[in-house]
DNA sequence: TAACTTTTGGTAAAAATGACATTAAGTATC
DNA sequence: GATACTTAATGTCATTTTTACCAAAAGTTA
């Protein structure tokens, strides 16, 4: 296989890529906005709720959606997400991953906006949306209540949930969707409700007992009226050292 | 939660959507570049190979670099990476998955491009990429022999390759890359390079056979210098029977 | 025909899973 | 303070799945 030349597109079309860079011709390709949509995953009471704001302007006015943005053009495309998050729910450093980008011509009746999905879980006890600058306009809502949203963010949030029953399954990313402390289970609960499944009691237990990620603390649920149950606390120290290790966290 | 507003951004700061659609600036906002990286995978004599340019034109110059184009304002991303892919190989319809989407700010020199990294698997032996129009310094380099590649395509690359090793677990995404026609001991090198452990042949082989998803042909390899093995083809049409009814792959 | 190589089918021990029973430890009621 | 009640926590056992390994079978080569 010897190297003939050094085209990066087809012969008799003019690449992009294949001239000096300060050749590009700026206005016919640098013309897209891009943007983030955040599919921010809360859970409460055994329920699995998301983040939505409902859109006072043109386009799709009135209807409910995704918080998002466009991205800056001098704000990494992280960041960006990053900031929405932040404004949303006052706090900084969330754990946050992509999904998937949505690239449709016709996706945004304002112009080409491709977008990126990020999913993001968080403690709905511990991170009230009201307490921020976006407070008003922002709710929580049940998972099953959600209605078509505005642009394709049905498209999106379907995407993330199904990514998000993915992960869950590989990696504990669940844990930021209870508190610090909690029983086994609560966490059992998170869950079923996530990937609405059941599981028997003892086993579960025992299986995640088994892998020695949760650290036992002397300590027990307060106002239960019973038995009130150990609380446990995940150890990401030790996950990062089993991680290294070549352990793989499985359901 | 009542509602109050519908600001989409923190107060005081101008937001894009909360505007009429007509009103967006466009010049702040719509000057981002958008385009597609491809890892395109391949498979030939137990090595997994991956499909690079030698790139002709500043930037990066001399580099090699992963196969990509910018899109089109009026161009599907989608649409854009099926594109590449046949402007590559000459063919059609090939399966493509999107991988991750890069956004930093100074990851290309020549402006804000943001590009969505894609990967596809296909049969070397199949798909020649010199029989199409990109023939000339398209090259198929053997995975562990890549060197650094131009703008942040060494992280695009990896990124896919961890993907990659991921779907091929729990999909059955590897027989892509074989010959329609193959041998057990030929799927089994092909998850070996792509997974780089090894197994036991004969339980591969009864893990394999018990999810019924291969046809037994009447047909055996040939020109080996030993006995011959019995050749398989992929049931696909039996795969997505199983899918519908919850059946999951593994491993 | 014999030696050789790889395929193919099989077996048995070990480990993981799943269903279920039992005991323990707290709260609530009288 | 005794008893009932509820859920936590532990334990057992049959079943299935995984893993390691052996041996026969079927072709090729000499």
């Amino acid at each position: 296989m010897a190297e003939k030349t050094i085209s990066a597109v087809p012969k008799g079309q003019k690449s992009q890529f294949a001239v000096p860079y300060y050749e590009i011709s700026y206005d016919k390709f640098f013309q897209f906005g891009v943007s983030v949509d955040c599919v921010v995953f809360g859970y409460h009471e055994n329920r699995l709720k998301i983040l939505l704001i409902k859109r006072g302007a043109a386009p799709f006015m009135g209807m409910w959606a995704l918080p998002g943005d466009l991205v800056y053009p001098n704000e990494n495309i992280d960041v960006a997400a990053q900031r929405i998050l932040r404004d949303l729910t006052g706090i900084d450093n969330l754990f946050m991953e992509q999904t998937k980008v949505y690239g449709q011509v016709d996706r945004h009746p304002a112009g080409r906006v491709i977008t990126t999905g990020y999913y993001s879980l968080i403690d709905i006890a511990k991170h009230d949306p009201h307490a921020s600058a976006w407070a008003d306009g922002v709710y929580w809502m049940d998972l099953d209540e959600v209605p078509k949203l505005a642009f394709d963010h049905s498209d999106i949030l379907k995407d993330a949930l199904q990514i998000l029953q993915q992960r869950v399954r590989h990696q504990p990313v669940g844990f930021e969707l209870l508190p610090e402390k909690f029983a086994l289970a609560d966490l059992q609960a998170l869950y079923e409700a996530i990937l609405n499944e059941s599981y028997d009691k003892a086993n579960f237990r025992k299986r995640i007992l088994s892998m020695n990620l949760l650290i036992s603390l002397k300590e027990n649920q307060k106002d239960v009226p019973h038995r009130p149950a150990r609380l446990y606390k995940f150890d990401k120290q030790r996950y990062d050292e089993l991680i290294a290790k070549g352990f793989s966290f499985e359901l």
